[in-house]
DNA sequence: GATTCAAATTTGTCAGACAACTTCAGTTCG
DNA sequence: CGAACTGAAGTTGTCTGACAAATTTGAATC
């Protein structure tokens, strides 16, 4: 419903400061109560798409999808578009976890380090056992953010890592064992706590960039052309 | 209300998967109507961290904040706070903006070259006659991260952008050309285009680098740390 | 012990009412 | 004539009560 009322402010092209009709006019439009309208309106405002004025009326605030960033998934009977699609987060990734590496190892204490090495051994338990350890591979990838001291990277980490838990599933799932996929990536995972640990930023940014590149072939994706984003000219 | 909700959510406690209370007893708890509890939790849907079942009950989906990426502010009454906000923002958008540069030069087109030259003009048009241009500024850097060809580091960028416009208000105002702050902001600007539409990856990030440090700076932030977030040896 | 069925519970929706606030036209006064 | 005040109309915010739809629960039955 309230699905219909964002396609409707969107199909409308209503702009930013435009004001929306009455509850009452949307409730005839729709044809239902204006208790819909009203939870329909207030998920709008939770997405930051919308404000209302008591006594004056409800207003446009933002195109929808603007407010807050969310990752679309496409249709799942398309798998083409969400092929793309991951495969698009995951050079959004890159460019974010490569940098969060570098900047980890600069800025990481005692505590840190010791987060990630939980994480480290609880993986190397579920390689030894053929067990899951996604949920550990996940908070690997949060400790990194979160040593970085900056709440705004490991917030996106998290809201990343929520998305694409998924994606790491193959890796650690009975054919990812006997593929070696898991023993892989804890080779590369253990390359990017040595490099952390040791205060080494840009051999951080290198195993993180090789983590990432490898995780992307591991699904099947072709992360050829990443590496321009860091063709860097070594200035200093 | 819905913030009170969200809040009593977390310091609750209340792992994915948990029940809420049902609604006739939350509004006994905060003693309001329901239909002020069902806005409430319709607006924790559209974030995506709870889950409702008609018959059953509400559930708890995810942690509050991982269901959708925002930029929260700090209360503008802890001016301190918000600029450490907007500091870790910035140095997101390093690592994310300098990247994208790099990819755009590889992969843009003749017309995302046009669509950053209209840009360019009208912020010229703009520096000339000491008008504000914080839309155009806002357009060139979308039209980069369009062409990068990655609709989902574009919608990053659109969704930052409008978290931000705020941020290059200073640049654009009065003080600010007086300053020579927008002329300095147009010169970077330009650096950027040239090397994207000569298609050179580094200097792309390069520039791109350099002026977000120089617009870090321009707000009296202090990025001297950056830096090593692209420390990156050249192995190619 | 397993199945079936009805009652209780819970969310989803509807309708009407009033309070709080905004807007605007008409009125009044300087 | 212009400005300030006034009040009515319109709009959102909240409350109340009711019923529909779906789920859960528990007792009766086989």
């Amino acid at each position: 419903m309230a699905r219909q009322l964002e396609e409707w402010i969107s199909s409308e092209r209503l702009e930013p400061g435009a004001q929306l009709p009455t509850e009452r006019v949307l409730c005839e439009r729709f044809g239902v109560s204006r208790a819909v309208i009203r939870e329909a309106i207030s998920r709008l405002k939770a997405d930051g798409c919308v404000r209302t004025r008591q006594g004056s009326g409800a207003y446009v605030a933002a195109l929808p999808g603007q407010g807050s960033f969310r990752i679309v998934r496409g249709a799942p009977e398309a798998p083409e578009r969400l092929r793309r699609e991951v495969s698009d987060v995951f050079e959004l990734r890159y460019l974010i976890e490569t940098g969060a590496a570098a900047l980890a190892a600069v800025r990481r204490d005692e505590q840190d380090v010791d987060k990630m090495r939980q994480a480290l051994m609880k993986m190397r338990e579920a390689l030894a056992s053929g067990a899951d350890a996604v949920a550990d591979d996940d908070a690997f990838h949060v400790a990194v953010a979160a040593a970085t001291r900056n709440p705004q990277l490991e917030r996106f980490q998290l809201f990343m890592a929520r998305q694409l838990s998924e994606s790491r599933a193959p890796t650690w799932s009975a054919a990812g064992h006997l593929e070696g996929w898991a023993e892989q990536a804890q080779e590369e995972h253990e390359r990017i706590f040595g490099a952390i640990a040791a205060g080494d930023a840009s051999g951080a940014h290198a195993a993180a960039a090789a983590h990432l590149v490898r995780a992307a072939r591991r699904l099947g994706l072709d992360p050829e052309r990443w590496g321009a984003a860091d063709k860097v000219e070594v200035e200093r």
